[in-house]
DNA sequence: ATATCAAACTTGTTTATACAAGTCAATACC
DNA sequence: GGTATTGACTTGTATAAACAAGTTTGATAT
């Protein structure tokens, strides 16, 4: 856990709103109020505000008081966001989560690839394939590339479990940030092989882009 | 045009990323820097940032100088962002938007409505149909609740043009917070009949819940 | 030449203060 | 009774300063 001082403040209050402590539609204390329960400076609980804000949990206008808009998700939903891996996502919406190998090629990348990656044309990748399982149901298909020279030696073992985590604590990769983007997009032949798809043909694809400390897309 | 300084800045820095005056991969000028010459305090500066961390534009890391992460786009992309109209970002990416109403109907929310908007059940809505068409083309099939006590005596000149401007420049709603969430939903004979979804079959749903002034959703 | 260390950067966090701008309710006024 | 105004709140913006923590670079000693 962040140990910041804004960051316990955003998740003490956060906690406090999905416990009900402060339900939906009513008034949050205001920011002097917090800052004096808090002891520390009102830009400090502003920092701790915005997460709450950007989260959907509370709004703000100018004179008015703060409200709760927070309203607790009766459908369990499976909801991944930020950077977080499978694995995470999968044990914080307390489900069952596994995941199986399908592909993991080198190649390197022709016009195609690099148009749909903004890899450079002739970069020597890694092809993943990865189908999730939850609660036993392939519900993700997961294609991943990885720049070689930067994720070296990558074994079908790594790529079962978390290829994030393998980055982060073995080669000691610093992720900084990742952009995304949404589109959906027409069932491949593959998504059906892999996918249960049902009725559906189509997917909602979230293409991701992460970058290292030193600003290099892998 | 928000003349509040971080605003300014943040606009001016985008758009000289945009303009290709720090290419992508290059590194940005630092903190200080950009502290003197825009004539400003640090954090005046730092809140111009997070808007450009944000969107995926710059990535910072301590100790280390801000690096560009931004590459122009070389399709063109469609990408509607936070609350805007369907009109403002039609025109923002250069695309003719036309709207066709497919339905202005006055109704009382059941279970399911309920459910679905997160309304209560017996509010009175309004339940509008409309299809969004981008250079001719049907992309878009917007379906819209509007609490009938917030948005009152809606025609149909109104549901053509834009609803939200309707809203703040004529009743004087004060739009504040909006949440949003993704999912995607198969396509019902209801999508099929508007849109030319051709081999598709499944639609991205955002949805969107909207949030006046007194934190009462509409 | 190589390794070590310190200084000079960088971004990240926190505090304190001041003022701007919007809301709301009580009060004074007609 | 209804209306305007004032004053006490609220959140929003901006500045200045100090320190923490990470990176880079260059001087120094071995």
């Amino acid at each position: 856990m962040n140990k910041v001082k804004f960051d316990t403040i955003f998740h003490d209050l956060k906690q406090k709103i999905e416990n009900g402590e402060y339900p939906f539609r009513s008034l949050f204390p205001s920011e002097n109020f917090l800052t004096n329960q808090y002891n520390c400076a009102r830009n400090t609980v502003r920092r701790a505000l915005a997460g709450l804000i950007e989260r959907g949990y509370i709004q703000t206008q100018q004179g008015k008081r703060i409200r709760v808009i927070y309203k607790p998700v009766t459908k369990s939903e499976f909801k991944m966001g930020g950077i977080e891996s499978f694995k995470e996502a999968a044990a914080r919406n307390h489900f069952v989560g596994t995941t199986k190998l399908v592909k993991l090629d080198e190649i390197v990348a022709n016009e195609k690839i690099a148009e749909l990656t903004e890899f450079e044309i002739g970069d020597e990748l890694y092809e993943v394939h990865r189908v999730r399982y939850v609660n036993g149901k392939p519900l993700i298909f997961d294609i991943n590339y990885f720049l070689k020279t930067v994720v070296q030696d990558l074994t079908e073992e790594i790529a079962i479990n978390s290829i994030y985590e393998y980055l982060e604590n073995i080669l000691g990769v610093v992720i900084v940030t990742s952009k995304r983007k949404l589109t959906t997009e027409l069932a491949t032949k593959l998504d059906y092989q892999y996918l249960e798809l049902g009725d559906f043909n189509c997917l909602a694809v979230i293409s991701g882009h992460t970058f290292n400390s030193d600003g290099i897309q892998f």
